[in-house]
DNA sequence: TCGCGTTCTGGACTTAGTCTAAATTCGTCA
DNA sequence: TGACGAATTTAGACTAAGTCCAGAACGCGA
């Protein structure tokens, strides 16, 4: 029952970002690099806490917020004043579910924006856009077993 | 120097709605309905207050809420944890400048998404989309004079 | 004018997030 | 190995956004 390969993975992924590897950051590291779920940051520090009982909100909080800086984490504002990492860097669409609150991830390709440019064409307009996504909201309903 | 006339139009809305016009409620309204800035709620009590001092936070949360249930605003919470309040109801696009953290309407027809129906699609996806927009991020800057 | 439902108020409370000063840990070099 | 300065972590105070509540004020109909 071997825990450390995930861990060494780690270790150099930080390393390459240019963030020292400690044991808490490390910890913060495994609970949210590989989140699918968007987590809050008081969400990463219970899931943190589980393993690592004494870390403090305020490490939880320096670290999502130097990861975001080191290129390895987004912070996300889309859905009812809530602040969510998202260890998801390539562009991407993302689903709000009204019941439940949950963000889903769409692929960038699911979707087609046009006009983008237009926007952005210099002399033409005042808006230099530095990135897009489409948000949707709306439910998630059980997908149909395929016949 | 009449003020009424507005007044009096507000307390038709508001009754339109099916919201009693009091005092507070008007003076709430007149801040918010015709706002171009997507204000947060602690700016529309500040606002508020500059007209009726006594006005107390739990008002302006209240009937912020009310507003929103009366389908006379709609909250957003698009850029950097702050929850703001839209009086255009009509689907629009938002541009975040991200010096300012000002929220910029854009025309709905200005950009055209492709794909959402194929989301929607029964039977094939799990998405029941109920209304969607696209979040610009960027920079403003001063619009070019026109030559 | 009275009575009663609605609205408003101040203040306590909660939650998310920041800040600070002290304690601990870590890397390095003698 | 030991010492030392820098980086990191910690607990807790603090702030800001928002909610909740019990009582006061209001407002409309009888
Ligand atoms: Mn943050
Ligand atoms: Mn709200
Ligand atoms: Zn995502
Ligand atoms: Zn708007």
């Amino acid at each position: 029952m071997a825990r450390e390969p995930a861990s060494l993975d780690l270790v150099r992924v930080l390393r390459e970002h240019g963030v020292q590897p400690s044991a808490q950051r490390l910890a913060i590291a495994e609970c949210v690099l590989a989140a699918v779920d968007h987590p809050a940051a008081d969400t990463v520090l219970a899931r943190v806490q589980e393993r690592l009982p004494l870390v403090s909100r305020a490490t939880v909080y320096n670290t999502l917020h130097r990861f975001v800086e080191a290129g390895l984490l987004r912070e996300l504002s889309i859905a009812e004043g809530r602040t969510v990492y998202d260890p998801k860097l390539d562009p991407h669409h993302h689903f709000v579910d009204l019941d439940s609150g949950a963000i889903h991830d769409l692929p960038w390709d699911a979707l087609e924006v046009r006009g983008v440019e237009q926007l952005s064409a210099e002399r033409l307009s005042a808006y230099d856009v530095r990135d897009y996504q489409v948000v949707l909201r709306g439910r998630r309903h059980a997908r149909r077993r395929a016949p």
